[in-house]
DNA sequence: ACAGTATGAACGGACACTTGA
DNA sequence: CTCAAGTGTCCGTTCATACTG
């Protein structure tokens, strides 16, 4: 067993600079009242024997541990580990850093129990990540600690950034309606997605806005898969001449079930995605698509919670901070057939 | 302004249960020396105030935190994320939080920064997911904390887990060769890239071992483009009948490029990927590929932390873990034409 | 002597004061 | 009276030790 290694405090690097612990502690945290010279002798004093505050005395007097609790059910969407890869340097700029949690289930009793294992922990803001609550949607989580929600649930008392998604949805439904399609069917993600149900709701408002007959509203779980098994059904319908997907992934399916039906894509039926994930440029073919910017959404959570942080709780009631979208055109939507 | 929340604490629990706090330290550490009927008492106390041990505190005293670090480089990589889910899962289920960091750059310098942090922030172990050190291979990381490095460059000192590289890429090579194929091109990740390497090796080792001409090495930057880029290029070259690809994105734009210049997959060109996303069984054609288990690589690290943080430090020198993959038979691979 | 409980250090750092020029 | 540097007490827990019926 090597021995234990005991990390040097502020007072060992007090008695090898020859001052005070306070002095020490004046310049760790960056105080104007110090000589250039103690200072430097501090500095040098703190390089040599690897000096790191220690966080938890230092959170144990202020109250604030400079870490940030997100809570994200699955990392496993493209879009949710883009989002926490972007609050993480985000963070990490701010001097904070990250402390992440995975509930046990999208319930209001695991959300709880997740949340309150960060404030356990210390964290001095939140961050929820595509937070659906299944059994109870207007979850009251504990407050003292601010909260930001990221694609989520807005019945919420928090602020919240959110992709646009009826910008998105509905660039997408009118784009197809525009080619001369008579209308638009939409495979939709699961409906307990507050972002599906968002999509589909603009789906179904910019049919009803054209005066375009609505199709029922088919559901898949994002997976290529089940859009596969989705599309199987779909080929059969020689009506379906365009299809909405909810995201990328079952729009790959999707596709690969038209193809092996005899139905090309865009020639028979076509089909637009959402997501932009970096491959859907290479797919088969390359994917008409609506970007989505998580990189954005990321950072806007981060300086959302940051301003909490710094004036006080919740200033003005519920905010909500959009990123819009943007459509990406690109081969697998053209003119309806004949 | 929100009036400052000011959460109980273990002498405020005390006081409502009309014992001392020392009780109350006990009864929230489990401790056996406790009388049941006060130990009830305490319990509900806690309730009532939504008691939380402050783990600053408390870490400051124990000098644990139960909170292990990740250092990731990108979060975009799939095995990563996926490697960070399994982790974030399993050490939850272990009562530790994880704190994400994810360093600058891959230099020496970078990483070492990213450790200290996580030091400094009073992790109890840290795991490095496909940490390569670029500039300086040795890196000696101060000791003191145990380590475990994922995917990574094992020339270290620290215990590790790794997908076999070796048996994925030879099983891949082997499976072309097999087939028929006179020799097995190799589109290759980026060369700092520690599995990229590996992956190379073993493709290297197999085509000598057979007695096969060795292409030039073709490099990649994982990303779908970059295979596109490569796949224009080798299009040309009419000998290439069989393309062994270090990873799936880079295979789906191969597989589009081959396909522009007519040479379809896999009549006239075999290909065959690495890491079996989710979508790839649902490409155009549904590729080949070998199958990588992140989610046992996350827990393995997770476990071979927790043992060092039991047993003392490193008992017995370097530890190496190997995942074995699988390889995966669609439909982008078949007999060379003619 | 024994169960259970109370007591007073630390732990490392920040902050309100105080002191010395 | 300003500016640098030092002193003392506290933050919430744990642990060793002393205490009590």
């Amino acid at each position: 067993m090597t021995e234990t290694f005991k990390p040097p405090s502020q007072a060992d690097v007090a008695a090898l600079a020859g001052v005070s612990s306070q002095t020490v502690s004046r310049v760790a945290n960056e105080r104007s009242n110090v000589d250039e010279e103690t200072r430097q002798r501090v500095l040098s004093a703190m390089q040599v024997l690897g000096y790191r505050p220690n966080s938890a005395a230092r959170a144990l007097v202020t109250g604030r541990f400079r870490m940030l609790g997100v809570i994200s059910f699955s990392l496993s969407a493209h879009g949710n580990s883009r989002t926490l890869q972007a609050i993480s340097e985000a963070a990490q700029t701010a001097g904070y850093s990250v402390n992440l949690v995975g509930p046990e289930s999208q319930t209001g009793g695991a959300m709880r129990k997740a949340f309150s294992k960060l404030t356990g922990q210390g964290v001095d803001g939140i961050i929820m990540i595509e937070a659906q609550i299944l059994d109870h949607p207007d979850l009251r989580l504990p407050s003292g600690v601010p909260v930001v929600v990221a694609d989520g649930d807005p019945d919420q008392l928090h602020p919240s950034v959110d992709n646009n998604q009826a910008v998105g949805a509905e660039a997408a439904t009118a784009h197809l309606l525009g080619l001369g399609h008579r209308t638009v069917w939409h495979l939709a993600g699961p409906q307990d997605s507050y972002s599906a149900r968002r999509r589909a709701a603009a789906w179904f408002s910019t049919l009803k806005r054209a005066g375009a007959p609505v199709p029922a509203v088919l559901y898949g779980d994002w997976s290529a898969g089940s859009g596969y098994a989705i599309g199987r059904r779909l080929a059969e319908d020689k009506d379906v001449t365009a299809v909405f997907v909810a995201n990328d992934h079952m729009a790959l399916g999707l596709i690969k079930a038209l193809r092996e039906a005899g139905r090309e894509v865009p020639r028979d039926v076509s089909v637009i995605g959402y997501d932009d994930i970096p491959e859907s440029g290479f797919f088969h073919p390359p994917l008409t698509t609506v970007h989505q910017d998580f990189e954005e959404v990321g950072r806007l959570c981060v300086s959302l919670l940051l301003d909490q942080l710094a004036h006080g709780h919740r200033p003005g009631g519920e905010e909500r901070s959009m990123v819009t979208p943007q459509l990406v055109v690109r081969e697998s939507t053209a003119p309806p057939p004949r």
